[in-house]
RNA sequence: UCGGGGAUCGUCCAACGGCAGGACUACGGCCUUUGGAGCCGUCUAUCCAGGUUCGAAUCCUGGUCCCCGAGCCA
């Protein structure tokens, strides 16, 4: 009974979406003999990013979900884009959110001949042509949404004529874009797609596997049915814009009587306060606008990986966000939550001063030094406590002080108590500032001995608790703040202004280089994360070596006195 | 204009003829040696107009709005 319920508890009963629906369909009916194989296609023409992220949980969810399998299988049909740097990262990508295609990595361009076959096949039986007309004239005879297109010329080649021809071009004995080969379908579709799409282009261009074997290219639509019929696909699951292709990706099946996946679509993920489109992300990376394609503020997989982004919590959102046919632009608050959520759990908790103020503690001896002990995460009683130094000079968090302070401000100010984590209550009692600018420089207070540890004897109370670093034993290190990467909800949304570029945020980096860190950090590896207490959750960049540390902050926490200023500011106006 | 899709809280997803529900956000409160975390609560939605039905987000009819489609890209 108990068991039970912390079963429903764990697992708490969603309702199946869309695709899982039609599968559970036809699982009823016994279509595939009960099997579900899916697989991921990427294109290596780009980095993953968290758009990709959604269909990757999805393929090898479902696959997971109905014992099947997915396989990882590049869609290389076009050399002049794809490159084997892609690849790469996207194998790495994928692995590192927790995903395994076994020895299922498959490549389209082995398929090369098996595609040139079935090729052959439907010239065969007088499906397919080869036509001579360029690329603009295909496009003149193509028509529009509401003219018929006209037939090619070269419609009613002969089937033995075509078999030569298409073997001429697959020698490359033509030029680039001299001649392509067409499936012959209808010039007066009302689907654009079925006026007689091309099926191979003539691309002289080195192939980042197959070499120079081949000078003629496969499209999408001829070859993406045929990769998903050689693996023995079921279910073939892609994004809204490939609706109108279907009936094509059909018709190509049929005519060949070849195994038949059945393709269905669902909408992209779009997020908040940035872009999705492969494009406008290398554009980015390649114009500057942002450090790489991992860079903390990108999308991408790798960035949001540098930046510090746990898989579990991009499956999490994954898995919150759903799968629908609506287009939608899910709210980045969403993914912070699961973010937030899963840094909550597993990060320990260290003390740095990201913004540091001197703090001297005038009735504190000179010398002494003293070892006070931490809890290294409140959320997990396994993960222990430590020790900190504690001393006389110490720095705390300029937004920490103020002088004249505004309603509701907890911290510290002259003449008021606070708490020093783990460590003593101290007062305020002068406030030194630089004569020339007025900023206010150090600070002086005195401490009470008997509150050691961070509780009064006497039961008294303070406000709030401080965060600290002891100056003396601190390492300095450098910390790189991240905002969203757009001023703007919906950058690529807004047609009135055109170029995205313009909503791109101005301070969405801003480096601190010279922070203060308790010193047990003088440990932690690239990637390792913690929360720094009240500021938010750091990881440790690739940048960081021996000789400086550089910090990355993931996110903040969630952050109730902003919000109390914000109001007070908006109160104000 | 033709073809293909889609419209449910601010956002995302459910409800498949029978009380419109969940998550996030926002806003209150409790608690707190992180203004963190946790806990409790509140607000907010069926694109419009007709029809069928005891009963419609769901079925029918007619509108409106949005997205995709005329690459030898995927």
């Amino acid at each position: 009974m108990t068991e039970k319920i912390e079963n429903n508890k764990e697992k708490p009963e969603r309702s199946a979406n869309f695709i899982h629906q039609i599968i559970d369909e036809d699982l009823k009916n016994n279509k595939n003999d009960g099997r579900i194989h899916t697989r991921f296609p990427p294109e290596p023409n780009g980095y993953l990013h968290i758009g990709h992220a959604k269909s990757i949980c999805l393929n090898f969810g479902t696959a997971k979900k109905y014992n099947g399998l997915c396989n990882l299988r590049f869609d290389d049909t076009n050399p002049s884009k794809e490159e084997e740097e892609y690849v790469k990262s996207i194998t790495e990508d994928i692995r590192w959110l927790g995903f395994d295609w076994e020895d299922r990595l498959y490549f389209a361009s082995d398929y090369f001949d098996k595609m040139y076959e079935y090729a052959v096949q439907l010239i065969k039986k007088g499906k397919a042509y080869v036509c001579d007309l360029s690329a603009e004239e295909v496009r003149e005879h193509r028509g529009t949404p509401l003219i018929a297109g006209e037939n090619s010329p070269y419609r009613e080649r002969s089937i033995k004529e075509n078999l030569e021809l298409f073997e001429c071009m697959r020698r490359g004995e033509f030029p680039d874009g001299a001649r392509t080969l067409r499936a012959k379908i209808d010039m007066a579709s009302s689907n654009l797609n079925m006026r007689d799409p091309v099926m191979y282009r003539i691309l002289h261009e080195s192939h980042h596997r197959t070499g120079d074997k081949w000078c003629i290219y496969p499209m999408y639509d001829w070859a993406h049915g045929l990769e998903d019929s050689i693996e023995g696909i079921t279910h073939s699951i892609c994004t809204l814009e490939f609706e109108d292709h279907r009936p094509l990706y059909d018709w190509f099946l049929d005519e060949l009587g070849a195994y038949h996946s059945q393709q269905i679509e669902f909408a992209r993920l779009n997020l908040t306060y940035t872009i999705m489109s492969k494009r406008k992300l290398l554009e980015l990376v390649e114009k500057g606008y942002v450090n790489g394609w991992d860079d903390p503020r990108m999308p991408t997989i790798s960035g949001l990986r540098r930046r510090g982004y746990t898989s579990e919590s991009i499956r999490n959102f994954a898995d919150r966000i759903g799968v629908a046919k609506r287009e939608s632009i899910v709210d980045v608050a969403l993914l912070e939550f699961y973010l937030r959520e899963d840094l909550n759990k597993r990060s320990p908790r260290v003390m740095g001063v990201l913004r540091p103020l001197k703090v001297v503690i005038n009735n504190y001896p000179e010398d002494k030094e003293e070892y006070l002990t931490a809890i290294n995460n409140p959320e997990d009683p396994s993960a222990g406590t430590r020790k900190i130094p504690f001393s006389k000079v110490l720095y705390i968090e300029k937004t920490d002080f103020m002088e004249n302070p505004p309603k509701k401000f907890y911290r510290l100010t002259p003449g008021r108590e606070v708490r020093l984590r783990y460590a003593y209550f101290i007062t305020c009692t002068d406030a030194v500032k630089d004569k020339r600018t007025g900023e206010i420089i150090e600070l002086h207070c005195t401490y009470d001995p008997a509150t050691k540890g961070g509780d009064a004897p006497d039961r008294r109370k303070v406000k709030s608790t401080l965060h600290w670093v002891s100056a003396k034993h601190a390492i300095e290190a450098e910390v790189r703040l991240y905002d969203r990467l757009f001023k703007v909800e919906n950058p690529a949304g807004d047609k009135d202004i055109g170029d995205y570029k313009k909503f791109l945020n101005p301070i969405s980096l801003e480096i601190l280089p010279r922070c203060f860190l308790e010193p047990s950090l003088i440990s932690a590896k690239h990637g390792d994360r913690f929360q720094f207490e009240r500021m938010g959750y750091f990881c440790v960049d690739p940048d960081s070596n021996n000789q400086r540390m550089v910090f990355n902050r993931t996110i903040t926490l969630r952050d109730t006195w902003e919000r109390i200023q914000k109001k007070q500011a908006k109160n104000n106006r």
